[in-house]
DNA sequence: CGCGAATCTTGACGACTGTCAAGATTTCTC
DNA sequence: GAGAAATCTTGACAGTCGTCAAGATTCGCG
């Protein structure tokens, strides 16, 4: 079976020819599944060069001397350099989407969750920095590239209702209703944060404690009416 | 006088060798002021090329086939690429940070400043989305080349300065003070903004009327409570 | 073991890039 | 109008890039 480049094999695995369904031996590592086990061997290391370099920056030869494999190993797991690069952030992202279902589970209280969804905000940026400029790289070259628009369109849905999520579980517990739609919350909510990414990669001081405190003071504006919280949200003058 | 590509002349233009003051002719064209002429001419068909084609995939020659000059002629006027991307962004994004002038000056009302603040981002993702996408890009490709930082931070103080004079007179008229601070308002404009240039750009229908229709529910809720505007937000469920 | 399929390495190709220098051309000044 | 300064063109250089093909190597199974 000759593998070319596998462009085709969408997301689903090919499975192999349909052997007796619970084979006695090997559970797992099947033969053919192996090479996606390979492909997210490469993409991992991939990551890595790409979060240090972007999307224009790191060349393919960059991104196999970083890892364990050559530069011409590449061409026979991915067909493109962009389908390595969107095969990478998906990768990456679909790990990334249920960051606060245990904010989501866990949260106790409507000022318990906001506190909580603040920490894991700064946390991220702290922890995976890169990966998040990548994103928004990748995102920012979709407005220029029609072929990327496909999976960041669909990356964009999948963060919207993560926040939905998170905010739908905010007002539940606060006993009210969201006053926004969805799209408004993670536009609203993915501004800041790029912002915030942004002044932590300056070495802004205080640009971390900046989006904490944003997160808490602009939580309780997206609950109707009825729901008068504790928090308090001093009306600050506007610089 | 040999002008080695001037990345010396910061932003000040470095004037001739100190004749009469009031000359008799030639109030304007002053021999060295040409050359910055001559850079905002170059900077404004380069503008065309940038906004088609993105920061990385932007070469020289392309930069000046699609325009009057040969590629050479870049190194005489600018010092570098990036020198020469940084002044065209710093260029267009001078003339942009007061688009909402006139919006803050004749607003006669609260809902009125709100529909024609509206109405001016649509427009202005209509007939411009190819240079907001191209600062896009470039804030993206700062995360990652240091030296592009001080610009990009320049340019988005002086864009949050721009939201932070709307938000203000709106509250003005409503008689009543921004619930929120400037760098937030600016976070959340910006990401709904950046949200429906791409939805745009998609080709998605009713993304510019999504961007007004957010903006219309988003104001009323920047403002400290005393203020209810006849505004109504109606709380809908959060998708 | 042995053979074929799968996997990986190596090296090369053509195209493109930013940069620069040498010289042609224009513009200005006296 | 001559000469100098400013401006622009042209062509080349040294790299780097994505891609691919040919061959070496490893793996799996009978």
């Amino acid at each position: 079976m000759i593998r070319m480049a596998s462009s085709d094999a969408r997301e689903g695995v090919s499975l192999p020819p349909m052997t007796q369904v619970a084979a006695p031996k090997s559970p797992r590592r099947t033969p053919a599944d192996k090479h996606d086990e390979r492909r997210k061997a490469l993409a991992e290391s991939a990551l890595r060069t790409l979060g240090e370099l972007g999307y224009a920056r790191a060349s393919l030869r960059e991104i196999a001397n970083n890892s364990e494999f050559s530069h011409g190993v590449v061409h026979y797991y991915f067909s493109d350099k962009l389908e390595l690069i969107v095969y990478c952030v998906r990768y990456y992202k679909q790990t990334c989407v249920h960051r606060y279902d245990g904010v989501v589970a866990e949260a106790t209280s409507p000022d318990d969750l906001v506190v909580r969804f603040g920490d894991k905000l700064v946390e991220t940026i702290v922890e995976e920095a890169p990966m998040h400029r990548l994103w928004y790289d990748l995102r920012s070259q979709s407005m220029f590239e029609e072929s990327l628009r496909e999976a960041v369109t669909q990356i964009d849905q999948s963060l919207e209702d993560m926040i939905a999520r998170v905010v739908n579980r905010y007002a539940e517990l606060a006993g009210t209703e969201p006053a926004i739609a969805a799209p408004v919350a993670y536009g609203m909510f993915d501004g800041i944060f790029q912002q915030a990414l942004l002044g932590y990669l300056n070495g802004r001081d205080g640009a971390l404690e900046g989006l904490r405190d944003q997160v808490v003071g602009l939580m309780p504006m997206l609950l109707a009416r009825p729901a008068e919280t504790t928090t308090s949200h001093a009306p600050g003058d506007l610089r």
